[in-house]
RNA sequence: GGGAGCUUAGCUCAGUUGGUUCAGAGCAUCUGCCUUACAAGCAGAGGGUCGAUGGUUCGAACCCAUCAGUUCCCA
């Protein structure tokens, strides 16, 4: 026999496995008659490194597609990682910084090589990290949204919304991040309540020489693009001033002063400075007045040669200077303090300014319509369903995309431009100069007369077609693995990018393949700390997976995640989780490691006790099953963990194993420890899922395996019906076992001293035929069965039988009174309620069948439970006097 | 300011179309055990007016209203 190790060892067992199933090509699927099953991982950034959320969602991914692997079903998870354009070109930026190089001194060429070197260095180091997980990725598939497949996708899109007219050019007011010096979408800049002040400023009316108009702003750097100064028109304090002028203060501006009805006569003055510049609520006022637009901002944030003052200070450090400057020429009026929202570009965390500039945009209203049908008729199901409304608010509310991106790592716009400003648009150099020449009427146009748009695509602008792009569908609508892998199943993802990339994922998947691009939305939580800290990096809040995993094991650290995460609840992770974890680990070790120790003689026939267990467990396991299969099909994967965590530390470990262990140093018979192996199996393979490396280990050892075998392609075990009076009765027996193990406690009896037992047995709670489980684990001397008061004996009921240990003096007669009283006083508490339902005649006409029937079921019972109670008090009495 | 959600045991959460005295799980706590698989364990136990108030109903943790607290999203 092999030698088994007393302690389990993950990171030996865990590293063999891997690499088991990557020989064998387990992971690795091929369209064929099955049924697929498809996942594709959310493509974490190509230079990352593994961190909790990763662990959590990834974990969740492969539970889902191992189990329907051992479904029969053709599995196929596509790993993959994503450019990340902003997140990836900032490192790059950073990372040359740090060797003296700066970005603006290399060419756009210059800069990318950089960009690929760096990314070929830390590249996919995060799906190796994954490996360690056990993630059953299908790795030769592998895709990269910036490889060669993907980017033509992307172009091959952008030209096609283009042509459809959906993409357009346009100068819009965006959200500017100035220190990554781009444009950002909506979705990335996040408000923040911020303590500021309120600047009170007076203008000085032209043609005057002491009077004033008065604004409150928030930014009295902004003061030197303004370009008028606005009121209500319903405002009688400034009736007198419509058609005049004010001066800009420090540099004499005359500007307007116009009307309008946006203006808050409530707050600061009533009179508004307009910036049309700086300011998306300026600018719309300045388009409908039509005023001048005075941008006096540096892409970098700075004050630029317009502003004509503080050139080249940066914004914040310009608002310092000014308010002297401003006090000086008298301008200033007071200072107050205010509470505004500031909104901060969610990549490079600066406050964001709102500058004009020339974007490309894609047009929503239209191509989301679908998307928002197929979600909420339930075609495409959300887990949990609530997030039903965020995505609901979001799509009514929906704005057009602005896609574009002042940078240089990502798919460059596909736009050309010709010498006269008009442009085209192109898959390459060749169809453009090809293009232009159609448009120009110049045949000698070569491509060095064009230039093509400097700007790349925002990144989810690829990501968005990745459940059809990593199959290659948008450049081969018709090849065979897109028609057959789509549409995949499930999607695993946090709710916080429900926007940037589900629903769009969705609007992609109608528009390129006129259906949805998955029907299964699964959302987790954020993992953070146990004081609810999201967990970062700067916190230092964020323990290393690696480390843990090193630690705990992959399976422990993969069910300690899932022990606390229902989904779309945030997880509070907490170590002492994954410990839980790796105990659980140990705890399978231990039961695996008594049933191989035990000696087998096939020449003992198989005990009464342990046919019983056997056939309860078989009874109980078909249970499980329907309850885990039950919870999968909701999602509910932290409690299809529990179900299994329970059966196998309780049922199986707790009975099934101590019913059918031998005594010390006898042998097992042979029927016993064959069946118990059958069993251990199919335990295994409910497990599997979860902790795929120590159930893959066991199963191994566990008989003999032919070499490519794996519990990974085993079948998931399938429910017998019926089985539901075994269990009950069943149930019926550990609790008369754990009434004895009550009465050995508080009597402080050991469970090597063996017990006399007698029984009244009732109508229920009693089934002699289990005598032998009985007998055993209550380690009986003694089992009668009288209709006799016992006298000196302590006693427990189970439904309407009496069990009965005669202790001699020990026993308290009086004690045993009170505590009959107590059953009985509870017991008719309970028929009291249950015939006030019985004798409601409203209840009795209107409430279900079944649930009258349920009802005088528990009167019967509790009439029988109440007289047996009142005769064992009579009897108990008149032998007290 | 607009929208959505949450409030159940010390903690994290279940509680499926109202129907067992329905108040539950895991963890934590307490008690007793180193019982020859496992102390990373075993056997037991305690603990909650289901945020508050009112309403609907034969019946409410569940449905409705109001209030309080709290979180998130959007502007």
């Amino acid at each position: 026999m092999i030698e088994i190790p007393s302690k389990y060892d993950p990171s030996i067992v865990e590293d063999k496995w891997y690499k088991y199933w990557m020989e064998q090509n387990f992971f690795h699927s091929e369209p064929d008659e099955r049924e697929p099953y498809t996942i594709v991982i959310p493509p974490p950034n190509v230079t990352g490194v593994l961190h909790m959320g990763h662990m959590l969602n990834n974990s969740i991914q492969d539970i889902l597609v191992r189990r329907a692997r051992m479904q029969g079903k053709n599995a196929c998870w596509v790993p993959g990682t994503d450019h990340a354009s902003i997140a990836t070109e900032a490192k790059v930026v950073d990372k040359l910084r740090k060797e003296g190089i700066s970005k603006d001194d290399l060419s756009r060429d210059e800069f990318l090589a950089h960009a690929w070197e760096w990314t070929h260095k830390h590249g996919g180091i995060i799906l190796e990290q994954l490996k360690k997980l056990g993630a059953s990725c299908d790795w030769e598939r592998t895709c990269f949204t910036m490889d060669k497949v993907r980017s033509e996708s992307v172009i091959k899109v952008f030209i096609d919304l283009y042509n459809k007219g959906l993409i357009y050019r346009g100068v819009r007011m965006v959200n500017w991040d100035p220190a990554a010096k781009t444009a950002v979408s909506d979705e990335e800049v996040n408000h923040k309540e911020e303590k500021s002040k309120l600047f009170y400023v007076r203008y000085l009316i032209e043609g005057t020489t002491d009077e004033y108009v008065t604004v409150a702003t928030t930014r009295p750097e902004t003061i030197l693009g303004d370009t008028a100064v606005c009121v209500n028109p319903n405002d009688d304090r400034f009736r007198h001033l419509a058609g005049k002028k004010v001066l800009v203060p420090l540099i004499n501006r005359a500007v307007p002063i116009i009307q309008d009805e946006y203006v808050d006569m409530e707050f600061g003055t009533g009179c508004l400075k307009i910036t049309p510049a700086h300011d998306i609520n300026d600018y719309e006022i300045g388009l409908r007045h039509q005023l001048e637009v005075i941008d006096t901002f540096n892409d970098d944030g700075t004050l630029s040669e317009k502003a004509q003052l503080l050139v080249g200070v940066d914004r914040f450090e310009a608002r310092k200077q000014i308010i002297p400057m401003l006090e000086a020429a008298g301008n200033l009026v007071k200072i107050e303090d205010y509470n505004n929202k500031v909104g901060y570009s969610e990549r490079t965390d600066v406050a964001i300014e709102p500058k004009l500039s020339a974007q490309w945009f894609l047009k929503m209203t239209d191509i989301t319509k679908p998307a928002a049908a197929a979600v909420e008729d339930d075609e495409i199901k959300f887990y949990p369903a609530k997030f039903k409304n965020l995505y609901r608010h979001w799509m009514e509310n929906i704005k057009d995309w602005c896609i574009s991106r002042q940078l240089w790592w990502g798919h460059r716009i596909p736009v050309y431009y010709l010498s006269d400003g008009s442009f085209v648009v192109a898959e390459s150099d060749e169809l453009a100069v090809e293009q232009a020449r159609i448009k120009s009427g110049n045949n000698q146009l070569t491509i060095s007369d064009l230039r093509q748009d400097e700007d790349v695509l925002d990144t989810w602008a690829s990501s968005w077609l990745w459940p059809i792009a990593v199959f290659d569908g948008i450049n081969n609508p018709e090849n065979k693995e897109i028609n057959y892998y789509y549409p995949t199943n499930d999607l695993v993802t946090a709710p916080e990018i429900i926007f940037f990339w589900v629903a769009r994922m969705v609007i992609a998947g109608y528009e390129y393949r006129g259906n949805l691009p998955f029907k299964n939305v699964y959302f987790t939580g954020i993992v953070r700390d146990k004081q609810r800290r999201k967990m970062s990096k700067s916190l230092g809040n964020s323990p290393d997976p690696l480390d843990l995993i090193a630690k705990y094991g992959a399976d422990g650290v993969r069910v300690g995640m899932l022990f606390c995460s229902p989904a779309g609840n945030d997880i509070l992770f907490d170590e002492s989780l994954t410990e839980q974890g790796r105990n659980f680990s140990s705890k399978i070790w231990n039961s695996f490691r008594l049933i191989k120790g035990w000696e087998v003689d096939s020449s003992i026939a198989q005990p009464e006790h342990s046919r019983l267990a056997i056939e309860w467990f078989k009874a109980k396991l078909s249970e499980v099953i329907v309850t885990m299969d039950d919870h999968f099909d909701k999602y509910r994967l932290n409690d299809a963990l529990m179900t299994i965590y329970n059966t196998i530390r309780d049922e199986f470990s707790g009975w099934l194993l101590e019913i059918v262990k031998p005594a010390y140093q006898a042998p097992v018979d042979a029927k016993t420890i064959e069946e118990v192996s059958e069993i251990f199996d199919e335990v295994l393979r409910l497990l599997h899922p979860f902790m795929p490396f120590i159930s893959e280990e066991i199963w191994h050892l566990l008989k003999e395996r032919n070499h490519g075998d794996s519990i990974m392609i085993s079948e998931w075990p399938k429910a017998v019906t019926g089985q539901e009076e075994i269990c009950e009765k069943f149930e019926l027996i550990k609790e008369a076992i754990t009434g004895i193990r009550a009465i050995r406690k508080e009597k402080d009896i050991a469970n090597k001293e063996p017990l006399q037992l007698f029984i009244v047995p009732g109508e229920k709670g009693y089934i002699p035929a289990y005598n032998p489980v009985l007998i055993k684990m209550a380690n009986l001397s003694e089992l009668d069965v009288t209709g006799d008061e016992i006298s000196g004996a302590i006693s427990f009921r189970v439904n309407t039988s009496a069990f009965y240990i005669p202790l001699g003096e020990v026993v308290n007669l009086e004690e045993e009174i009170v505590k009959i009283e107590e059953e009985l006083k509870y017991t008719q508490g309970f028929l009291v309620s249950v015939m006030k339902k019985t004798g409601n005649e409203r209840f009795m006409s209107s409430a279900p069948a079944q649930v009258v029937e349920l009802e005088r079921k528990k009167q019967s019972d509790a009439e029988e439970k109440i007289k047996m109670l009142e005769e064992r008090l009579l009897s108990f009495k008149s032998s007290l006097n």
